[in-house]
DNA sequence: GTCTATACAGTGATAGAC
DNA sequence: GTCTATCACTGTATAGAC
């Protein structure tokens, strides 16, 4: 058994806990180790079982995420990443480990990391969108208000017990996001959205 | 010293806290009473604080919000909703009670509260975008949007450390919801929206 | 490397003095 | 009503056997 390993079953129980509903008897009970396997792992304790979690995630996300919105093709990016927040996420029924943190009362604890997860997804996805003809500006804030919705559809898919409002969520900003078509003249947002 | 006025404060230390991380020597330190006080006026602990703080943030807001959204003019009554929002949220910096317990492993305790709230409000708003002309579907799907979008903009705005991304989203979510003129023709929303 | 045993602070909760 | 004292228990963390 190794160290990287048992990181899933850990970020699963500090998803579903928080950091201090996650007592080491539940983190033991999910990855099958006693508390002294997993202090032989993590000398720091919980600590830095979650700051190797969240390295883990991190890594996740730019290699499927970020990284794709980086540099590649616009519109297939945009589908790739809603695609993978779908499944990542599995339809709000998943929370995200770096939201909770960010809510509560650890968040000075992992400021860093949770900033730069964020920064990075909104900046990549930014880039995406200048790449599809959005203006500067204009991408900046498109990235925010989308990210900060996945995040609000998460919460809110978990409130409402019900799988259909995240998934109706991602598929309201994902319709509007896909880059149009060259020398159409439309920016790939707005223009049809909610009309009457 | 009476129950009503120690809610605030209890309300405080567990949306700072959440429900685990909330504990009895915190809630006491911040109502300024003792184990036994609380017991006192609580004999359930902490889970019949958190309903009644729960009761009260619903009457807040059914006051404050949804009274408004549902028999108010629409276009007075969004404005009241963004507004009490920015206030009572403190651009970002106070955190939803309800959206974490939402996400917490508490969820199924409170869940008939929680989901009582979220669905008031989605309705409530639902309604008013009605009144000012929207069709049946889209104001349900937009007031969906608009609910979700705060909780991410709460959820981003804490990860970034930055309560300008929260003003960002209320003020982008606020615009198009201003209802249009009468007579112009417009539905209040998408039209204006990111264009280039 | 994995376990059991243990230390000791802190938890929610109760009882009873005042 | 409010407090202190105390309960049984669980928390994190460590030490040491195997």
């Amino acid at each position: 058994m190794t160290r990287e390993e048992v990181l899933p079953a850990l970020a699963e129980v500090f998803r579903e806990h928080g950091y201090e509903g996650a007592s080491l008897t539940l983190l033991g009970e999910a990855t099958g180790l006693g508390k002294g396997s997993l202090y032989h792992f993590f000398p720091g304790g919980k600590e830095e079982m979650v700051a190797a979690v969240l390295t883990d995630i991190d890594v996740w996300f730019e290699t499927h995420v970020f990284g794709p919105l980086r540099s590649g093709e616009p519109e297939r990016a945009i589908t790739t990443m809603f695609d993978a927040v779908q499944r990542y996420f599995r339809s709000g029924r998943r929370v995200c480990l770096v939201g909770v943190l960010a809510v509560g009362n650890t968040r000075e604890r992992f400021a860093a990391a949770v900033r730069s997860y964020f920064t990075r997804w909104i900046e990549a996805l930014a880039s995406t969108l200048r790449r599809a003809g959005q203006k500067r500006a204009a991408a900046s804030a498109l990235a925010e208000e989308v990210v900060g919705a996945i995040q609000g559809a998460i919460v809110l898919a978990r409130a409402l017990d019900d799988e259909a409002a995240f998934n109706r969520a991602i598929a309201r900003l994902r319709k509007p996001l896909i880059p149009p078509r060259r020398g159409s003249g439309r920016t790939g947002r707005g223009a049809s959205r909610h009309a009457a």
